[in-house]
DNA sequence: AAGGCAGATGGTAGCGCTACCCATGACGTC
DNA sequence: GACGTCATGGGTAGCGCTACCATCTGCCTT
């Protein structure tokens, strides 16, 4: 009974057969749909029930091929277990469930390279918006950023050079009033741990140093990193080696969090009083600090805001609506727990 | 000099420049780029030097219209945060990344209503493979991934009934390994702590009260769980309320690790001696488990083998190999820690 | 020598949708 | 009454690619 189906098509319903359903033009279909202002009340019931009857969903991929426009965000994060970025994440997930994009998400590890290369996938596909993490592409992926053709909010950082659109916020000047938080508490032998390194970590460590530079208690003695990837085990162990190495230690600022409570079990296994012998300052503040013993000093970093605001400013651009500002910095906040508390 | 482009493309090399100028028919160009052995050395090589000289990408739009397949993977997880299913997610792009497959990552919110409007924005894109968290679909969810036509592969636990394929393991399982632990080393008021409680949760719970009453030990009122997400911060009230209700707990079984952190700190912070007083043990045995103070006893769970191997039985599927055994469960190991060390 | 067959290449006709442009009618303006 | 303007709807022609089928060549059978 039912009319034969092409080869291809699943024989799903397209928009002919709603059309012809409703028998009304395909176009008008169309615009029913994407532009339900310009149809006319009474048709666009009539196409509605015609679309209800058939179950016809739009293949994305014919839209996408015809008006040269995927509804599809593009992100690229450097870590998907790192749960910075996973709140990033979800601030964008949360954004973007109401409407109807999907969400392709890559994965750079924190290589430039593999950056370039999920930019050159992603670009051909014509996605509505890109959001990136981080401010330091490569003049490769700057370039292919720059062509996408489509809104771009870097995100995580603030910097003076946006491809188009920023969200983040200053890691120096967090790294500096953490540093300076833990000087005026009174620590004076403060050391700073690092893994991974990636740029922000960079930056973090200027704004340490710039503050222990102007309070004059700069040792360069007291930096330990390393570019392994950073978890909590690897906090014991950074904290072992700075111990060992300035043994008049008597503050560390950690990198991330997950070093800081590497360092708080080590103290704890090694009988050093916290915050009294050793005090200890994380950075992203994440919902473990807050509650461990002692709690841990954080500097509080608005992950899931960043997230939100990336999308809304990406939505708006499609939209039209290109914000003043194409920078925004939110900030963030510095939260004194017990491990600095002396 | 460059000859007009159309309206809509925004100029980019098409597949019939590339022929053109290599002096072959469009098809050849699309089969040496798809499948290179059925076109000849020599044509090859040509049709090579034009797509690099003209910096040709097949646009992906219209490759999955044509086709009516996309080159996208869809991925749905319950939850972004919560690093169990980042670890997953990493184990997937890790087998992907050398493949031109794309990732649409969907967040389901362990909602079974938005697992359905997720499937039903990925099926008209006609995904190459689709791997959901979970085997507990609505009948409407079973019946969109039964009608994917595409390998799917249900990941984080075992069942008996698949769509397709399965990987994972027995989470009763292993909240049964951990409490016959804690029952052999000596511990009787075993309370079970769990957070969100989705169904996997549920079923470590119930593998927990079945090693109870096998021993004899259960009592309804040594259970205490919530419906709100898992947190560290969470694990810390659970706990009090835990202990408010039983006085006489000897131990813990969590239902994750970030609870069982909670009760380690918050056991810290009330200078409850573990695992003398309290014994500990968590589930998934992430990263901070073994350096935390007292190290904490876990159930470690194979996580990032699961995105794996979930990624390597769908390719398989694609490529017509279908697995002799649809389900496979990677197993689980307990790891004994200081915790429940008496 | 006729037929068959496999391998390589090309032509045609879409895939399902939307951009662009046009047709129509109702209403106003001078 | 001729001419715009606006709102509404439709027709046509692609978007860039691949499925399907046809063609052509060379070589093997018999």
């Amino acid at each position: 009974m039912t009319k034969p189906r092409s080869r291809r098509g699943g024989g799903r319903p397209t928009i002919a057969d709603v059309a012809r359903k409703a028998g009304v033009g395909a176009i008008t279909v169309s615009r029913a749909l994407r532009e339900p202002g310009r149809v006319s009340e009474d048709l666009r019931r009539q196409i509605q029930e015609a679309v209800d009857e058939l179950g016809y969903l739009p293949d994305p991929n014919a839209r996408a091929l015809a008006s040269a426009r995927a509804e599809v965000f593009g992100v690229l994060v450097p870590s998907l277990t790192n749960s910075v970025f996973a709140e990033v994440l979800r601030g964008i997930y949360d954004s973007l469930s109401d409407s109807s994009y999907r969400i392709q998400l890559g994965n750079t590890h924190y290589s430039g390279l593999e950056e370039e290369r999920l930019l050159q996938v992603f670009g051909p596909q014509r996605p509505a918006a890109l959001i990136v993490a981080g401010i330091d592409q490569t003049p490769t992926s700057r370039r292919l950023l720059e062509t996408a053709g489509c809104p771009v909010v870097q995100v995580m950082e603030t910097g003076p050079d946006p491809v188009d659109m920023m969200v983040g916020f200053s890691h120096f000047d967090g790294g500096k009033a953490a540093t300076e938080h833990m000087i005026e508490t009174g620590y004076r032998r403060i050391g700073f741990i690092g893994a991974r390194m990636d740029p922000r970590s960079q930056r973090r460590l200027a704004g340490y140093r710039a503050a222990m530079e102007a309070a004059g208690l700069f040792d360069a003695r007291l930096i330990t990193t390393t570019p392994v990837p950073s978890s909590v085990t690897l906090g014991r162990e950074l904290f072992r080696d700075a111990l060992a190495k300035v043994p008049t230690l008597d503050g560390v600022f950690c990198n991330n969090d997950d070093i800081a409570l590497g360092v708080l079990f080590e103290c704890h296994r090694a009988s050093i009083a916290v915050p009294k012998t050793i005090g200890i300052t994380g950075f992203n503040d994440l919902d473990m600090m807050e509650v461990a013993f002692p709690s841990i000093t954080s500097i509080r970093t608005p992950r899931y805001e960043i997230g939100r605001l990336s999308v809304a400013m990406a939505l708006a651009a499609i939209a039209g609506k290109r914000p003043q500002e194409p920078v925004v910095d939110l900030g963030f906040e510095l939260k004194c727990r017990e491990s600095t508390a002396r």
